[in-house]
DNA sequence: AATATATATGCCAAAATAAGCATATAGTAA
DNA sequence: TTACTATATGCTTATTTTGGCATATATATT
């Protein structure tokens, strides 16, 4: 259906409409990371990592794996650096 | 500020999380148009259509220019078609 | 000036999202 | 079993977004 086609779309986007969650991703970018690294990195509260962690996998964006105690979350789509690359055109464009 | 920088892509993305504004830029993608025309053609109420196609403006994604009482509006971004098909791949991903 | 048409704006209630804090769960180690 | 650690979940309040309806504005026409 039409409008479960843009609906789909918009889930992905709405995941990725978030400072944290778009900070998680740059961060992921450098490979595979547990929860403990992220939290401790980026300086939020553990429970909203997680929910951000959360958002961004129903999204189909990252993958997670288990490892003994440790969630160990990397991102799933490999086009990522095209479309931030996209965005920042866009950007660069607004300003002008 | 980092924080800027997310904000600034979280505004863009934001005016993308929509089902509407989504098939408006889809439409649009066929060429400039002039409100009436997408009114007419995804049967929104022309309120709603107004108000979409300036949030799509503001985020720097669309451009208008006037011509009698009409408004036309236009993509801004060539780069879109890249954007959407890597949105695509994620959601071929995700289905798998 | 009066009228008509295209588009934008304002206001409102409902729904969705955000973020903090407390707590639950699952795995590990003693 | 008990205690510990890493992560997830639940609850709550504030904020944002949505979409409908009424209305305002701007331009064109008579």
């Amino acid at each position: 259906m039409k409008n479960n086609y843009y609906e789909e779309k918009v889930k992905i986007l709405k995941a990725l409409s978030n400072p944290v969650r778009l900070e998680i991703i740059d961060f992921l970018s450098n490979g595979e990371k547990c929860v403990c690294e992220i939290v401790e990195n980026l300086q939020y509260e553990q429970p909203h990592i997680s929910k951000s962690l959360i958002k961004l996998k129903e999204a189909g964006l990252i993958k997670d794996r288990k490892e003994g105690l440790n969630v160990y979350y990397s991102l799933k789509i490999c086009c990522l650096k095209d479309f931030f690359s996209c965005l920042n055109k866009i950007l660069e464009n607004s300003s002008k």
